[in-house]
RNA sequence: UCCCCGAUAGCUCAGCUGGUAGAGCGAGUGGCUGUUAACCACUUUGUCGCAGGUUCGAGUCCUGCUCGGGGAGCCA
């Protein structure tokens, strides 16, 4: 179906369109070069990273004084295979008319920029070759995480985005509310009355939804989330925002064992999908970005995750006499350098770090025979460290109920949460997956805020 | 939040032991019969991040602040 009087640049680069044919295109103008007796413009519309040439023959009859680089033009013509040094295909102008002109104090000329420049004006930046292809890539890859579950029978479900509760440490959590800041309601004793606000009481944006996917989990069987998710953490580092896309799946009926091969097989068909149908963006990357990319997502293909405890991590770190700058001590949570030297050093590929000390993990993680250790799972990878986190949930009304007391935690509160395990509980497990990182790893993109399009990060949420 | 580095033309940067600012790119004008990071010639460009201080004199030295980058922590 072609709903459209324009053909994009796509379908013609690719092939799709007959020799000599007549076509309509529209786009921006990326650059342009006039002599007295020919000019080429360089059109891009968005439809993919390249450009089509446009061949202008006898350029004193087109409007190019009104053209400079950003404008949008319609042009008609028809297209000719050529044997040109940069493409096979190009387009002889007939028709040109000016849609809208770019003045030339337009700031994102004819020449490289830096990243740091084009996110001060993130407005125009997926104008440019780089923003334009994280864009599309971002789209595919979006469609490859339905597709990866839709295909496994999961059930795409949304989390709520307006929460109450914190996930109990997943983060700091965003206030929503409708008071006055100024001047809130107060009780008598000075103290905020939130039961005066919108909900009745405190609440939030979502720093998870795995609380909620669990509850449907334990309804519909296999589901996941991909939806976005808050954090009001003073973070300032290229992997973290504020607000960022996160995977969270969900499987009823499902042991900690089993779910490492779904993480498995997740991380190589989002891999495999990139390098097939994201051809045109991963050859970008791996041209201009990293020219490693590829070689090393074929690695991770073709390569066995490697599968290690926590406490057998911990005594090949200490056997490393590497001299790291934080202690490896059974108890102590892994640091970056430490899961760095696992999965680059010691494995050399990916490797699945399980049954951590249940000190340092969360209260829902299924508590082991030990008592000491809980079915946790960190899939470590080569460049980046921890990649996916996840678990086997406490299952075990009891076990669960005397978990959160340890961790002094209002269990009226989660009443709901307790009630899946009082009635009709089953084993299940979870991960999560933040999708912007994946994005980077499958990129070589070195910075979190050039892979989301209006990155919020402190002291930033402009346009 | 902590540590390190930085801020000079629209962009990327140079600017020595303090003496009032320069290049490349971009942009403009002209030229050029197939260019493709086009090419050639000429032209254009500044509250040296902000506020104090030292000095006869500060882009340069000192203090504070703001913003940006890299790393760490928190985490996805």
């Amino acid at each position: 179906m072609n709903y459209f009087e324009r053909t994009k640049i796509d379908d013609i680069v690719y092939d799709n369109i007959a020799d000599y044919q007549d076509v309509l295109v529209m786009g921006w103008v990326r650059t342009m070069r006039v002599t007295k007796n020919i000019a080429f413009i360089e059109l891009n519309d968005g439809s993919t990273v390249h450009n089509l040439q446009i061949v202008v023959l006898n350029p004193d009859e087109f409007p190019l004084d009104k053209i400079n680089n950003g404008a949008s033009i319609k042009v008609r013509g028809y297209l000719e295979k050529v044997e040109g040094r940069e493409q096979s295909i190009e387009m002889k102008a007939e028709e040109i008319e000016v849609v809208g002109e770019a003045p030339t104090d337009y700031v994102l000329q004819k020449k490289r920029h830096t990243f740091e420049f084009l996110r001060e004006i993130a407005h125009l930046r997926p104008r440019t070759s780089t923003l334009g292809v994280v864009n599309r890539f971002r789209s595919k890859m979006s469609y490859a995480v339905h597709k990866f579950f839709q295909e496994r029978n999961f059930h795409y479900i949304h989390a709520p985005i307006i929460t109450t509760g914190d996930a109990e440490g997943a983060g700091e959590m965003f206030r929503v509310t409708t008071f006055d800041p100024a001047d809130p309601p107060r009780r008598d004793s000075g103290k905020i009355d939130f039961s005066r606000d919108f909900f009745g009481q405190e609440t939030g944006l979502t720093v998870s939804g795995q609380l909620q996917a669990e509850l449907l989990a334990c309804a519909l069987g296999d589901v996941y989330t991909f939806g976005p998710t808050f954090r009001a953490e003073n973070s300032n580092t290229s992997r973290h925002a504020s607000e960022f896309w996160m995977i969270e799946p969900e499987m009823a009926f499902c042991d900690l064992d089993e779910m490492n091969v779904l993480i498995e097989d997740f991380i190589k068909y989002l891999f495999q999908f990139a390098l097939e149908e994201a051809e045109e963006e991963m050859k970008f990357f791996n041209d201009r970005i990293d020219e490693d990319r590829i070689e090393v997502l074929k690695s991770i293909i073709e390569s066995d995750f490697a599968h290690v405890s926590y406490t057998e991590a911990i005594d090949i770190l200490k056997e490393s006499e590497e001299d790291f700058e934080f202690p490896v001590e059974w108890g102590e949570d892994l640091q970056s350098e430490h899961e760095r030297y696992l999965t680059e050093q010691h494995f050399k590929r990916p490797v699945m770090v399980t049954d951590y000390p249940k000190k340092i993990k969360a209260f829902y993680m299924r508590v082991n025979e030990d008592d000491k250790t809980v079915r946790a799972v960190d899939c470590l990878v080569p460049e980046v460290g921890e990649i996916i986190g996840g678990s086997q949930r406490e299952e075990r009304l009891e076990v669960l109920e005397r978990r959160m007391q340890e961790e002094n935690m209002d269990l009226e509160k989660y009443d709901w949460f307790l009630d899946i395990r009082r009635y009709g509980t089953v084993p299940h497990s979870g991960f999560g997956l933040g999708f912007e990182r994946i994005l980077m790893y499958l990129s070589g993109m070195g910075n979190i805020r050039d892979i989301i399009p209006f990155p919020r990060t402190p002291g930033n949420a402009m346009f």
